[in-house]
DNA sequence: AAGTTATTTTGAACAACGTTCACAACATAA
DNA sequence: TTATGTTGTGAACGTTGTTCAAAATAACTT
């Protein structure tokens, strides 16, 4: 009983190691001897708690994730609370759609985006490892994992219903998924340097501009 | 005179080689003592030819580049073609803008898109290798790297130009890196199983569906 | 043509990586 | 204490990219 407590403990330190490294040197800080060394064990002993470094990376990814999840989260709600009072406007006779409320579902959209741009901005390194790393050739992901991708799209999914009210729940899913693509495009191309950098103001002007247009676009068919 | 014919054919070999790896393998397929055995020289001669590994890649990489600018022109070409004699609509009056020439700079951008998906489609790893490349920290992409881009974005503009007239060419620059950036995502994170794969016929119809979108959008205000 | 010098190519050697495994250290039970 | 099972260790293995002394080749001189 007392070596499965050491060994959580080892892991837990281990990810914490792994943490700190991707957040200083991004994917190429995780070294087996290096988080060996930071969390006081043999080299061998990493992989009696972890089958492979992979799996370590993983454990990080999930985590922020979750940090991810947890700012979406207070972004809706606090907008959610903002909103009590807001009145049930008067429904548009033609399409069906209370023009406050598209305005309001588009607003949502924004804060969504423009918190995930944040998050990405503040955590750059530890929030591109979730991209960045690939498994190798074969393995796949954890289911814990592709759920929480899934609750990522929920967020988007709840506003974009407001604008295509008639979309089926499959089409709507997949919406979902493209803006959430579109935003996560123009995030990670727009914090790298690669093609020059642009200003995190010009990157939220831009998001606004983005889904602003895509809002009017979608809610007018 | 001869050693340096014979070191340009050896780094056309080895770029050749190296592309062919990346098509099998992605970036992972790219290792010395391979390249040099399928080259039939020794691994030491690769580093008379390039500096780094890095160096091939960036060349294999200039060269997927220089194949999407000829596509992407095709495409462009093809349309300026076939809108021949469709005639000057009528103006307008009220926002200055040709609605018929709003639909036809949104088709091209569609147009654009759809190219650029079917691409990264069909060559996918080589296509995926210009992103998933990191420089080792300091060093920076050559000149000409970012001249290609440059040209990739300035495709976008010109039908840019037709939905926003007024836009300052700043920021017609700008909102062109964006729509690339967003249309990217849409296409890397839907071409990635990742999120669980969609089909190219589904990422065709939401491509278009966005841009759709936006251009309706983006011509309104 | 032969000898001398400069250049170019070579592959063994190096450092750093993830991963493994025989063994030392330890805990537990008899 | 002794015997037995479990856990942790770090040297060792196989692969990386890259280097460099030496061998091979080219170039030049007489």
């Amino acid at each position: 009983m007392k070596t499965s407590e050491r060994r959580q403990n080892l892991k837990e330190t281990l990810i914490v190691a792994a943490t700190r490294n991707i957040d200083a040197l991004g994917l190429a800080g995780i070294k087996a001897r290096d988080l060996a060394a930071e969390a006081g064990c043999a080299v061998g002993a990493i992989y009696n708690v972890v089958a492979d470094l992979d799996e370590l990376v993983l454990a990080v990814n999930a985590r922020t994730l979750t940090m991810l999840e947890d700012e979406l989260k207070a972004a809706a709600d606090a907008n959610a609370n903002a909103d009590v009072g807001e009145g049930a406007g008067i429904a548009s006779s033609q399409t069906g759609v209370d023009k406050s409320q598209v305005d309001e579902a588009v607003a949502q959209l924004v804060r969504l985006a423009i918190c995930y741009l944040h998050f990405a901005a503040k955590h750059t390194r530890r929030w591109r490892a979730i991209f960045e790393h690939n498994l190798p050739e074969g393995r796949q992901l954890p289911d814990q994992y592709q759920e929480q991708q899934r609750h990522l799209f929920a967020f988007i999914e709840e506003p974009l219903r407001v604008l295509q009210p008639g979309l089926a729940p499959e089409q709507s899913e997949l919406l979902a998924r493209t803006l959430f693509s579109a935003v996560h495009g123009i995030t990670i191309l727009g914090l790298e340097e690669k093609l020059g950098a642009v200003s995190l103001a010009d990157l939220e002007q831009q998001i606004i501009t983005v889904l602003t247009a895509l809002g009017a676009g979608l809610s007018v068919r």
